[in-house]
Order: C-alpha cells, then sequence, then structure tokens
DNA sequence: TGTACATCAGTGAACGCGCGTTCACTGATGTAC
DNA sequence: TGTACATCAGTGAACGCGCGTTCACTGATGTAC
C-alpha cells in the first residue's frame, strides 16, 4: 500500500531517516506493528521505498518543469530545471535529506532499485546540454589539460549510460554544475546558511543559477 | 575530559550522528553510563562538543594549507583550500555528516557556540578574494542585474561580520563557490557519485577546483 | 608529621521507554462446486 | 441458492534489546590546620 509510504514520508519529516520506525508508521496507519510486516519485508525496504518514492516525485518535478520550458531555449530548460530542485527540496526537506543529505547509517541503498531513478536529475541536465550541442547552441569549454585516462574512461562510462554524445570538457562541466546545484541547495535545506540567510535567498539562487547556466555553456 | 570527544568522534563513524549514544561513549570509555554526565550535561551537549571540535579541526587543516602557499599566489590559496576540505572529508566522513550532512533531528546547534567555528572556513575563503583584491589580482565580476535591497542588506552583513572589503558581486560568487566546493565534497563523501565514481574522482577533483577558481576571479 | 574534613570521580541499581521482529491466531471475504 | 473451503488482512502477546537520565552511594585524593 502506498498509504505504507505516505505516512513513512511524514515520519521522515518529524524523526529523520535514521530514527525512521515500523512501529510509528504502524501507529500512524491505525494498525498493530506486526501488520506492516505483510507489506513490507523489513525497516530496510520502507527507506528503500521511500527513497525510490523521493527521487521519483523529484523526478517528474524535474521533467516537468524543463518540458514547460521553450523546447528551444536550452538556457530557460536549465533555469527551470535548477527552479524545479530548489522547490522541490524546500517543500520536502525531509526527504531531500534522506535523498541527498548523509547516509543512513547500517543501511544500503540497493543499488538495482534505486540507481535508475536516483540519476534522473542530472541525466535531465545533460539532455538539454545535448540538445543544445545539436542545435549548436552549446559553448563547449576548452579541453582542460588534467585529464587522466582513468577519468577518460569514466566519463565515456557516462556517455554509454545515458546515450549522450557530449564532449569530455563539457560532461566534466556537467557534474560540477550538477553537485554544485544540490550544494546550494542543500546549504539552503539544511540550514547553513545561518539564521539570516543572506536576507534573500531566493533571489541570491537566481544570480547563482545564471552563474551556473554560463557554466554549463547555456 | 576529551577523551570523551575523541570515542565520540569514533562513534560517530560507526553509528551516525542520530544515533549517537552516550552509554556506547560510556563503555568505550570503560566507565559506567551516569558517569560520563559528570563531564557532559546530556547528549545534545555532547554532540555539540563533538560538532566544534570538528569545525576547529576542518578550520586548522584549511588554515594551514592556505598559509603554506605562496602569499602572494592567491589562486594557489585557494586551491590549497579546496584540496584541505576534501582531504579531511575524506579523512572524517563521519564528522564531515555532522557538520555538513542533514540536521541531526530534535537536535539545534546552539548559535553562540557554533557559528564562529561554523564560518571558518568560507571566511578563509573570503579572505583570500579580499587580498587578491588589494592586490589588483581579484577578477570582479559585473555586478547581476537582479540585486534586491534585501540581499543587498544580506550582502553587507557579511562584509560587516568579516571586516572584508568585497563588493557584491564577488560575495554572491563566493557564497556560490563556498557551497559548490562543499556540495562536490559531499558528493564524494557520500557516495552518491554511485560505485564507479567515473573512475578517477582525484583528477575530476582538480579540474572542478580550477574552474571554481576561475568563477571566484582569482 | 599527623589528623579531620571536604572535594570529587566513579559506581550500581533503577525508572520507564520504544524499538525490530516472530509467532500462532482469528475472523472476514471471496471462490468453487 | 447454498454450502465448504481457501485466502488473506490484521491481531495480540512475547522475545530481547539499548537507550537517556536520576539517585543515593563509596572510596580515594587532596587540603587545612
Amino acid at each position: 500500500m502506498d498509504e505504507i509510504v505516505r505516512i513513512g514520508r511524514e515520519h521522515l519529516a518529524v524523526d529523520g531517516a535514521a530514527a525512521l520506525s515500523l512501529r510509528a508508521v504502524a501507529r500512524d496507519l491505525g494498525v498493530v506493528s506486526s501488520a506492516v510486516y505483510r507489506y513490507v519485508k523489513n525497516r530496510d525496504e520502507l527507506l528503500t521505498l521511500l527513497l525510490v518514492s523521493g527521487y521519483d516525485e523529484l523526478g517528474d518535478a524535474v521533467d516537468a518543469a524543463v518540458a514547460s520550458a521553450p523546447t528551444d531555449d536550452y538556457r530557460a530548460q536549465f533555469l527551470a530545471l535548477g527552479r524545479a530542485v530548489r522547490s522541490w527540496a524546500l517543500a520536502e526537506p525531509a526527504t531531500y535529506a534522506l535523498l541527498f543529505g548523509s547516509p543512513v547509517p547500517g543501511y544500503a541503498a540497493p543499488d538495482e532499485r534505486t540507481s535508475v531513478p536516483g540519476t534522473r536529475v542530472p541525466t535531465a541536465m545533460l539532455r538539454v546540454c545535448a540538445g543544445a550541442l545539436a542545435a549548436g547552441r552549446l559553448a563547449v569549454p576548452e579541453r582542460p589539460a588534467g585529464i587522466s585516462p582513468e577519468l577518460e574512461v569514466g566519463l565515456q562510462g557516462i556517455r554509454d549510460q545515458l546515450g549522450l554524445d557530449l564532449p569530455d570538457a563539457s560532461l566534466a562541466r556537467g557534474v560540477l554544475v550538477w553537485t554544485s546545484l544540490f550544494g546550494r541547495v542543500s546549504f539552503e535545506v539544511f540550514g547553513q546558511f545561518g539564521p539570516d540567510a543572506f536576507g534573500d535567498p531566493a533571489t541570491l539562487f537566481e544570480l547563482h543559477l545564471a552563474v551556473l547556466a554560463d557554466e554549463l555553456g547555456l
């Protein structure tokens, strides 16, 4: 039942991921704790369910945002993506923390169930870049000198996995912009900016997003 | 006793911050659990102690790295800072997670004890920029159009607090680079890059750091 | 040099709590003939 | 239309666990005279 997932997500917000308790979910479900075991194998599986549900919700929000921008305006698509990430994170801070905060101790996400939904955002971002490249609208940075053979293989891995044909320099930039975006959002969501938060975080975010778009070559 | 802090940090590594237990620390200390209360008021205070100890260790590492770069090479100072952050994070992933991961549920860090050590890294970074500016070696970006009055006040707050005279455009960039650096490091430390990690994360980090230095105007 | 006393580190028992997980079970609902 | 049976959702008791925190206490160490 996705009632379990819904309530689980609520509990994430109150207790945090590490303290997520099957018993508490059962309580809110109005059911005895052992009943939950009919639907969920154990606590780890509940976490996995929440993880996947979160990744999918974020992925949907991002895809919708990108799709709502003009098809030939790649910079606008990236800006929409960035805003969607921030909005969703601020709306769902607890689930965001589960996905992008510190790992839950003692829990390892099963790759086979999380890796696809977990890469939807970077995939969408690089697809925007690939679209811009195809349209001759991507500024490809000069190839940096220090690319090692191992790194070349790694970047090729991304290309193969996504089926996108971006040059190494753009891919490397893409990874930096991806992590920068989430770093920027995490600091805001997790309160690292301190109590004042620079007065106007939304405006500051717009400034930052524009810099990231430049950096990507859009 | 800083024996408590030492053991507490070890436990962070095994159990994570949310599951940090006074009893477990006492056990490793070879002492009955109630004995710890002679030194620490309660669990929250232990967390605060660990937080401050972590911030200070990171701050020391960063300051030392910056100081070891040539005084007139501001870009080298920034690169040293970035490498120090990454090295320390990889060496102390659990403490790093306490400082920069998801907030511990039910625990709010007391501002009066954490705000000073907590701002050492961004302070050091902006000091490098200020040095470069004074030496005429900082490329100040064009002032972005969208700076709101509230944001202007917020940026002025940073200037006042740090006693550094950097233009708004550089400060805004500084905040982005700061969050980007930690975002990039967090993804690597928290395993968000997936099992392969792009083949050669150290080289990729160097590439990224160079881009961030450019972005800062160094 | 010796005695009286205060300080202090650590003890051990106890409190009440919530947790994950297992197990044999009840009773309602649906299906087959 | 009616009966027999299988399926299935949920029950409730129990297990053993570790936790934070309080409390009255012991015994060693240090200080004052």
